[in-house]
DNA sequence: GCCGTTTTCGGCCCGACTGTTTTCAGTCG
């Protein structure tokens, strides 16, 4: 199963279950164009089953188990064989003939759907942004039915933001600019609460959008100051309980505004996620109930809404921490009790995973060492690449030893806080580590990770990495998948297997908080937890403010259900140097 | 197309905003 690619020396797995799941997207897509709401909806719901199934789909085939999944039935469990056994799908493909369209493309359009899409093919032949940029200049379009100027003057405006768009960002970069919109909002006397809500709250990988919701008394001139902005590029709406607007950068914000007694019902609703509100609501009409933004209603009397806890309450449910709320299992848990109680950063001891100047890191030990201080840190490890990564200016056993001098020396300066001697070690082809095991016992901590550029032949990534776990010197296996967020995918490799063999040695899956790695992702620490797995949490910091990443690998393994006690660096200094042995 | 402590048939989450409409469709979240 899976398809090989072959991009430079890297050869990686397509994943099966993402494209299922795009296939049966893309069905929906088409569906929606002919306006057959609720298949539309049917085969939404069974691409979000297969996209977020933590095993992969041939797995749940070969055990007979398709029709079981949430929202696939007969007919769709039929596509998806077919998509397994032939790679695509013929129904697909036939609406592809009748509405030769780049959909992806044209969606990208703020305020063009796929009726409009319809529309736009049918009378104009437009398939893709050249032809609806050409139609719109050549002002066709104003003239459609349901059409108008306006329209097509918003087409042309924001066909140049779909022209340069880069799609969603990674969550590391969007927030900062999020907190900095709390606090401009939050900072008018008129407004009572303000907070971010949506895929950033629920600290999705990456996002769309910025969702804020504010509590005021004068909404009126919180919009005027919303639309108004510095930061603003563009208004998309404006209205008295939600204006939208597009920054100079090309993000989109939304800004709602409720009353206090609707808060907690809002702030649960526009934190989503999307399927989970749908399930929230469903509860609600089995109890006899409504439940929209503005509260749990029966009849005419809202019931509950101010708080998220007394909306949960209400629904039978205790607190669901954002980071979960993507219906996966979270509903059965919180009605039976069974909720994670989610690490936290503030259970943070140290930071397992850190370069210096001695490598390609841009500091000194002392500085890094100091700015984990800082951050109350009781122990920080020093990990530099080893020499077997040539770019990244890797040490020897011979440079290894003096660092470890240096180390020393380092820590003779310091009170409260101790640096740990440590490397990170390159797995080569051959699977084999670049220092040797002499120098390695003289460590406290020894990390391994795969780095690009190695050319690993096809199909021994999984055996290798395995050998790797199995060796008793190393203790923490860095940046499992390789995956780079927006760059490349993670490497053919069967993490089960690696978690399982994990689990059995005590080696340690790293969660490194690189905005662009987040590696373990979300579902894979779940799965590794399943198995048993004891994580870390980690910066991979190459400069003392990469330290302050170690929000973003928290937040990671919240969203794949991490408690405090599955984490190595919560553990005190002399608890974890008996972990490490 | 899926699904069942109302149901194997008849439901399927729901509201705001815009632009085009004389009462609503499309889009978005």
């Amino acid at each position: 199963m899976g398809e090989e690619v072959f991009r430079g020396n890297h050869i990686y797995m397509v994943m099966e279950n993402k494209k299922v799941a795009a296939i049966l997207d893309r069905v929906a897509d088409y569906l929606e164009m002919d306006g057959a709401d609720f298949r539309t909806r049917a085969y939404r719901r069974a691409a979000h089953t297969v996209d977020f199934l933590p095993q992969p789909i041939e797995e749940v085939r070969k055990e007979g188990g398709l029709e079981k999944l949430p929202g696939v039935g007969k007919a769709i469990a039929l596509k998806i064989k077919e998509i397994l056994d032939t790679g695509s799908l013929q129904y697909l493909e036939d609406l592809e003939k009748q509405y030769p369209v780049d959909f992806e493309g044209l969606l990208l359009v703020e305020g063009v759907g796929p009726k409009t899409i319809k529309l736009l093919y049918q009378e104009l032949g437009v398939k893709n942004l050249a032809d609806l940029e050409k139609e719109a200049k050549s002002g066709h379009i104003q003239h459609l039915r349901g059409m108008g100027i306006k329209s097509e003057k918003r087409i042309l405006k924001n066909l140049e933001f779909a022209k340069k768009s880069t799609g969603r960002r990674l969550l590391g970069d969007i927030m900062p600019l999020a907190l900095e919109l709390k606090e401009k909002i939050g900072s008018l006397p008129e407004v009572e609460i303000v907070e971010i809500a949506g895929s950033i709250r629920r600290k999705k990988e990456t996002i769309g959008d910025i969702d804020v919701l504010a509590v005021t008394s004068d909404p009126q001139k919180v919009m005027d100051y919303f639309v108004n902005m510095d930061l603003v590029g563009g208004i998309i709406s404006r209205g008295p309980s939600r204006s939208t607007i597009r920054l100079k950068d090309g993000l989109e914000v939304d800004l709602r505004v409720f009353r206090k007694k609707e808060y907690g019902s809002a702030l649960v609703y526009f934190t989503g996620s999307w399927e989970l509100n749908v399930e929230l609501r469903k509860m609600a009409i089995g109890r006899g109930l409504k439940l929209n933004e503005y509260g749990i209603f029966r009849g005419e009397e809202q019931l509950a809404g101010e708080t998220e806890e007394e909306v949960f309450r209400a629904l039978g449910l205790s607190y669901i921490e954002p980071e979960l709320r993507e219906n996966q299992g979270e509903i059965e848990a919180a009605l039976t009790g069974e909720l994670p109680k989610l690490v936290e950063t503030s259970d943070i001891k140290g930071d397992l995973h850190i370069h210096t100047q001695w490598s390609d890191g841009r500091s000194s030990i002392l500085e890094m060492a100091l700015a984990a201080q800082k951050l109350g840190y009781q122990y920080l490890a020093i990990t530099d690449h080893a020499h077997g990564l040539p770019v990244a200016g890797g040490l020897d056993e011979t440079a290894l030893m003096e660092q470890i001098r240096e180390i020393d020396r380092v820590n003779d300066e310091l009170e409260g806080i101790r640096v740990l001697k440590g490397v990170e070690l390159n797995i080569r082809a051959d699977g084999t580590l670049d220092i040797d095991t002499v120098v390695l016992e003289e460590l406290d901590i020894v990390l391994a990770a795969i780095h690009s550029g190695v050319p690993f032949l096809p199909g021994t990534l999984t055996k290798i990495i395995q050998d790797t776990v199995e060796n008793e010197h190393v203790d923490i296996l860095a940046h499992p998948s390789g995956r780079k967020l927006k760059k490349r995918p993670a490497y053919d490799i069967d993490l089960e297997k690696v978690f399982e063999t994990a689990a059995d040695t005590g080696t340690i899956m790293e969660v490194d908080g690189q905005p662009n790695r987040l590696d373990l992702s979300d579902e894979n620490i779940r799965t590794a937890l399943k198995y048993g797995c004891k994580l870390s949490l980690d910066t991979d910091a190459h400069h003392p403010q990469d330290l302050q990443h170690m929000e973003l690998a928290v937040f990671t393994a919240r969203r794949g259900w991490a408690e405090a006690r599955d984490v190595v660096n919560t553990l005190p200094l002399n608890k974890l140097l008996k972990t490490l042995k």
